[in-house]
DNA sequence: GTATTTCTGGACCAATCGGTCAAGAAGTGG
DNA sequence: CCACTTCTTGACCGATTGGTCCAGAAATAC
């Protein structure tokens, strides 16, 4: 954000700190659901500085969405290419959005999901941010999927991200853990030629 | 929500006219993202007629939500349970997802799934609404691949539940149509064994 | 030192938010 | 007719919204 200029008054926070705040908490109410006092109460910064350093609230979002792209996104994809078996690794996926509602008042969820729903169809670059966060998990997927005897791999890592993805709305919605775990079971059933 | 009073002056508009009215608004732009201002736009009302007619904004978005449970759900488990093949019938539903949001700016998408991201985890009665809702489809869901030759028909309902919404999630984010055909091609093939 | 640049803190802004209220209109029952 | 009830309209409310601005602080360059 900043220039690498040695003149002025230094910066006095951390802005990869504030970032990591300001997404946590776009993460958890959405666009429309945060403040910009929202945001300086989880930052303790103070207005000027956040316009200064990251522009308007729709910038801070778009950088936050982009900040989950690299950080969440990131270690699911990193996760996706160990070297554990194939279906373990889609399993731990699966799990990864059951866990994401399991006890945790009010349920984490999926910021890439939150985003999807609530602001892709309203601001195009965030849109965009989706849809390459999207062909990150989908291309990991396909790899993933390659290693299995399956006919179809790019389709079949389609559906297990559909499925996913469900997983993730249905949690949000409150459905129990057992109930999730039937979906993350029979999808693997599929993997595995039943 | 009026009694059958023929006392006073009577109500001038139609309160499911503008209930429905309501839902499309909440539904295409959600909880927080819909202003009072738009609901006495889109329904034509005052702010006052609005709050005697139906309560406050929150109790606004419940009935919608109840609203699209009625209508929309309802249709969507009728569609279920026709004497078309069962197959055909999973086929409809998945398809009703893709359309969703074929060439829709912006596209319409699913209430249901909306409320579940946005406000489930934020309202306990808009959580129980979206449950219930999940509930009708699932129950409709068990009873058509039950017609088929599934080893845990329950199991692979809520797969196909969980394909549903995931497909929801990617139309939301822009997904081209061919690429969601490939998803709902893939859970059919599940279903026929391959 | 001074000049210059940048950042901080908080006052300040118009606009909008959700929500209330009272006055009058429009009906029914007698 | 009058009494009563309910609905409509729009003014009005305080609080909050996203956003701007400026005076002063803190650094570097000379």
């Amino acid at each position: 954000m900043r220039e690498a200029s040695n003149m002025g008054r230094p910066r006095e926070f951390d802005s990869e700190e504030a970032l990591e705040a300001i997404t946590k908490a776009f993460w958890a109410k959405g666009f429309e659901g945060t403040s910009m006092s929202d945001l300086m109460a989880v930052t303790g910064l103070n207005k000027g500085s956040l316009y200064a350093a990251f522009g308007d609230k729709q910038a801070l979002y778009r950088q936050a969405l982009a900040h989950y792209d690299e950080a969440w996104i990131g270690r699911l994809v990193e996760s996706l290419s160990g070297d554990s078996p194939p279906t373990e690794r889609i399993e731990r996926l699966l799990q990864t959005a059951i866990d994401g509602a399991a006890g945790r008042k009010p349920a984490t969820g999926c910021f890439l999901c939150n985003a999807a729903i609530e602001q892709a169809p309203a601001d195009p670059v965030a849109r965009r941010l989706v849809k390459a966060s999207l062909a990150r998990l989908e291309t990991a997927l396909v790899e993933v999927v390659s290693e299995l005897a399956v006919a179809d791999p790019e389709k079949t890592a389609k559906h297990i991200l559909s499925v996913y993805f469900g997983l993730r709305v249905l949690a949000k919605a409150g459905n129990a853990p057992a109930s999730l775990l039937e979906v993350k079971q029979s999808a693997l059933e599929m993997l595995s030629g039943r």
